[in-house]
Parts: C-alpha cells; structure tokens; sequence
DNA sequence: CTGTCTATGTATAATAC
DNA sequence: TGTATTATACATAGACA
C-alpha cells in the first residue's frame, strides 16, 4: 500500500516503526469507524503503543458500555458451552484437528466402521462444526 | 474504495449491508494484526453484529489481559488527573499546568530571566512534556 | 449466504521539503 | 521533527455464480 510491499514482521527500524503506527493506527480507527456507521454495528478497539499511550474508538457511548457487553456475551458463551459439554471430550472445544481428520479418514475409508453409532456421529458433527469455525477464523486473520 | 464512492451512514439495504459488513469487519481485523505485527504494539478489537454476534481479534493471548490493561489504564489516568487538579507539583510529574504557564511566559517576555539555567531548562523540558502527553491523552479520550 | 472478478477508491511507504 | 507529495499496493462496491 505504498512505493513497496512491506514483509509481515516487526519493523525494525524505529524511526520507521513509529511512523507507520501512527498512519496505520488512524486509518484502522477511521476504519472501525466506518464499519460501525455503514453497517449499524457495534465496534470497540484498543491499541497501546509500545510507550504505553492508549489509543482507542468506540462506537457507541463508551468503551466500558461495550466492554460490558463482551462480559456478556463471554458467559453466555461459557453457559451454552458447559450444556452441551457434557458429550464433549475436553473442556476447551472437542478434538484436535489431526484426531478428526483421523477420524473422517477411517469413517471415509471403513464404511462399516463398526465403533460408530448416532451419538458418535452427533458429536463428530460438532467437533467438525468447531474445526470449521477455528479455520475460518485464521484465513480471516491471514 | 470499490466501483463508486460510498456515503458515510448507515446502508438502507438489507443485504448490501450485511455483505459490506462481512467484507470490512474482515478487513478491519486484517489491518489490526497488522499493525500489532508491524509496530509491535498490543490490539484489541471487538465487533458486535447487528444480530449479537461476536467478532474479535487480540494481538496477544486473551483479550482478558487487554481489558485488564486497559482498566489499568484507567486508573492510573484518573490518578494523574486528580493529582494536577490539585495543582500539584508532586511525585508522580512536575509543576502544575498554571505554573507552566506562567514560566514559559517569563522566559518568552524576558529572555534575560536571571534564575534560568541548565538544569532549570533540562527541568522544564521534562515537565512541558508530561503536561504534553497528559494533553494528548485528553484529546484521544474526548 | 459465500466466493470470484474487476474497476475504482483508499491507505500508505518512500521521498521530498 | 513534522508536513506534504507521489507512486504503489491494497481494499472493496457492485455484479454475478
């Protein structure tokens, strides 16, 4: 987005680093912004530079309004989790997705896979569900 | 930034909206982690659909220790304004605003003044500086 | 609703002051 | 140290599948 393409890492030179904080940090605010009106949403964002300064946006009233609502939606979250946990295997969100793939792959590979019975299959739908989700969050960041 | 130029508020259709919003929330948070990367600086952000759902991005492990700072933050900010509401000259950063004031306007209107000398100006330099930031802090905050 | 394409609008890295 | 300019890279609106 300039004369030339930046690699992805810290830059090192601080004279450099400082000044595109404070470009990008602006144009990501402008941008929260933006996506907060045209959309009608709501958007938080925090930055702390590495001096400590804060900088932040808000959409709505205040931050902490926000923050709050994050709470919330963190136990919410939390709550439905722990219901239907109880056919999980681990706390954190089913298996580890070279399990599944292990899985699919005997499911795929052994139609008469004699271990598997409905409640099997209910809970593998859900671990995929999750893996899906998980995968789809890092292409979004990528 | 697309076949024509938007307007900045709320886009009336439905699905319009919804595509923008699943576009520039995708981007926004691309930006955020480049940024945290780039400049090597702690973000959080958080976005709230229309529908409650919630999208956000971290630069470090948990946005728990990202709000923690930022309670942090806070705090420590509503310390050093109670502390220069009193006019303080005390630990936590130099002479009051007023005091300010009134020193860099005799060293303007009499450059002779008498009591100056380095250490005194080395002193000034710091304390103009965290009358600075403390300024800056507002307008961010305002 | 998700992905793709592409013309255009924006953001910004490097540079000049 | 900013501030302004410019050349590029990037994001995305609209259209379509």
């Amino acid at each position: 987005m300039g004369r030339r393409k930046l690699e992805m890492k810290r830059i090192e030179d601080k004279s450099s680093r400082q000044v595109t904080f404070s470009k990008r940090r602006s144009g990501l605010i402008k941008k929260a912004r933006e996506l907060s009106i045209l959309c009608d949403v709501e958007v938080a964002l925090l930055v702390f530079s590495s001096h400590g300064r804060l900088f932040e946006f808000c959409s709505g009233n205040s931050l902490t309004s926000v923050l709050e609502r994050y709470q919330n939606h963190r136990e919410e979250e939390k709550e439905s989790k722990d219901a239907d946990a109880q056919g999980s295997t681990s706390e954190n969100g089913g298996k580890s997705h070279a399990e599944l793939l292990q899985l699919v792959q005997r499911l795929v590979e052994e139609p008469d896979y004699e271990d598997f019975n409905v409640t099997d299959l209910v809970e593998l739908e859900k671990d995929l569900t999750i893996a899906l989700t998980q995968t789809r969050n890092r292409k979004v960041l990528s």
